[in-house]
DNA sequence: CGCTAATCTAGAACAAGTTACAGACTTGAT
DNA sequence: ATCAAGTCTGTAACTTGTTCTAGATTAGCG
């Protein structure tokens, strides 16, 4: 119910670390299918071959899973951006093209992203410290897209409130209740912002 | 598991608004006890004095029964917005202020902030028209804050904008990942977008 | 190798959302 | 007032996330 204490984890052996990646593989499987409904604890744990206690020793939660899942995919998303990084003019067509791009990452496997998104957004405390990890990397991949050394707090703002408008326009993708129109033009109104504060 | 056709809902009895207003009350009551988790379906057909089925008929699920107390809620707070309107000069101003007075009211109830919160963000298709109605209700409310007659489309896509950041923001505060100094600056940096529109 | 602690497995058990159903009660029309 | 249709109640069953347990396996160490 209250957030655990997490010690340093302790390296895994080379069969955990397998363990681990059966598992992560057979979620993202599972919710490349029937979304996040479709991810369920017991398949997942059929899927990987591994006991039910297994999986939960590994991921304490669904959330958990849904999380890391995520992480994993966006290490990945990240990789195939610095290989081919946006070419727009401006910092903020820059921002707006990289977040145009995974949106159409997320296109191409709208149940998983179903699956991810919802867990983002649901998770409580006790999935704080995973969610903050997810966050700074979309952090990583905006700044990166800026260009820029040293951003000024008042861009750092701006990042912030692009990610909560990438976050809420993706939720309301899922759920049906946005255009993928509507999410270009939400994502580009938001990246303005960071014409505000560079003149 | 799909979602239902709505036929206009016929009007209820006395006794049926009467029951709906307990089921109502009951499920923010538990809600602002324990937060999402502690409104139980059982527990909430047994305050209001209805059984679990009746309980369903009225609202199809737990995410349906807490988005609709969500629109209560947003009812109380457009009327009590309605009776002191912001005083900023600016629209970007009167926005902001119009969204932190909100922001304080859900302070004072954080557990029902988070229920709500929750469920919102967590809805699948089959409560998008409800869901809807919660962003309409919260457009308007924006839209009264600017105070103008015909919001050109720039002006909405900002409104679009900072509703997104509203209710990200209003995540990452429920889950315990932002302080309440930083959701108001995230607000006030997203409500700047008005500036932008309206020079 | 042989021991000990940690980990893993299989399966039962529990919790809460949801569905199903038989019988009692209301409602609205005649 | 009576009847048919719709609603409500009480209760059990089903589903899926989560927890628990007893015994088998594995890893690391002397």
């Amino acid at each position: 119910m209250t957030a655990e204490v997490r010690p340093a984890s302790p390296p895994l052996t080379e069969r955990q670390e397998a363990r681990r990646r059966r598992i992560l593989h057979a979620s993202a499987r599972l919710a490349g299918r029937g979304g996040f409904d479709a991810v369920q604890m017991r398949e997942v744990a059929e899927a990987a071959g591994v006991a039910l206690g297994t999986l939960y020793r590994y991921f304490p939660s669904k959330i958990h899973l849904l999380v890391a899942t995520m992480q994993d995919q966006l290490d990945h998303l990240h990789a195939a951006l610095r290989k081919r990084p946006p070419a727009g003019e401006t910092a903020s067509e820059r921002v707006a093209e990289t977040l145009m791009r995974a949106f159409r990452a997320l296109q191409r496997e709208p149940h998983l992203a179903d699956a991810m998104v919802r867990a983002l957004t649901f998770a409580d405390r006790s999935v704080s410290p995973e969610v903050e990890t997810v966050s700074r990397r979309t952090t990583a991949i905006i700044l990166d897209a800026m260009g820029l050394e040293q951003p000024t707090p008042a861009q750092l703002s701006a990042v912030r409130v692009i990610e909560h408008t990438w976050h809420s326009v993706l939720i309301t993708w899922v759920s049906g209740r946005a255009s993928i129109t509507q999410v270009k033009t939400d994502i580009e109104t938001a990246c303005r912002l960071i014409d505000l504060t560079a003149p």
